[in-house]
DNA sequence: CATACATATACGGACAAGCGTATATATGTC
DNA sequence: GACATATATACGCTTGTCCGTATATGTATG
């Protein structure tokens, strides 16, 4: 009886839950800017990386970013969706981190961290 | 450590929260078709009472459902909500639900129930 | 005020989600 | 192949979420 799936990764609740933790919404905003690599989020979001990687495989799955691997680097970014409420959603998002200040303070923050600044000479 | 709060009332990610369950998407889409009480939403859900009344509080603590008194019943509604954020969401949602198979039969269902019909008549 | 009905809340249990630490899996360099 | 770096996964633990059942609250009506 208690043993049954509460929402499926096909359904909208899904889309919603994936959508539901802060530190996702962090890393959406930061991958508002462009595709950036794991190590740069790690960075700007001041939190230990397996906790960066378990969220990006997260809005992986529900189909929210997609992901580039450039050697040893993995760069993720926004998913062009074709569901349309994936892509309502999505503008929703990228509309209010516009206006947020904590979000746009981060944003800024991704610029100077120093694994972009040392990748950036390269 | 392990003691911190992960999302706030007032964050977005609160909001995910809120229509991360499909049993709350379910009621939204119930009440997209105007004002119901909670006896209606029952009978069309089939679920037990409390399961629906303790959903609502939830849809409401979010604001995103408003609620009236009537006598003996309770009729909640789709709020107008102030926040951009939350109109963007609503108005998203509003679109697939309509398209959607699942939810426009129960939203069929919902004009048969029994207790809507012997109220009309009152 | 006793009773009936509509709705809300309390309680305890099952399970999911998130975390930090440790470890595994790439990939590049010597 | 040994080593370093970048990223992903596994594991154990804590907390949050949802559920069903039981009970409380609120509102009519006799």
């Amino acid at each position: 009886m208690y043993g049954m799936k509460r929402c499926q990764t096909s359904e909208p609740a899904f889309l919603f839950k994936t959508l539901s933790d802060p530190t996702r919404l962090r890393l959406l905003n930061l991958l508002a800017e462009g595709e950036t690599c794991v190590c740069e989020l790690t960075d700007t979001l001041r939190v230990v990386q397996p906790k960066v990687s378990r969220h990006l495989a997260r809005l992986k799955r529900a189909g929210l970013v997609d992901a580039r691997r450039d050697g040893k680097w993995m760069h993720y970014r926004w998913a062009q969706p074709g569901d349309p409420l994936v892509r309502h959603l999505l503008g929703g998002l990228r509309e209010w981190m516009g206006k947020d200040d904590r979000m746009n303070g981060e944003r800024q923050r991704r610029r100077k961290v120093c694994c972009r600044v040392s990748r950036r000479k390269k």
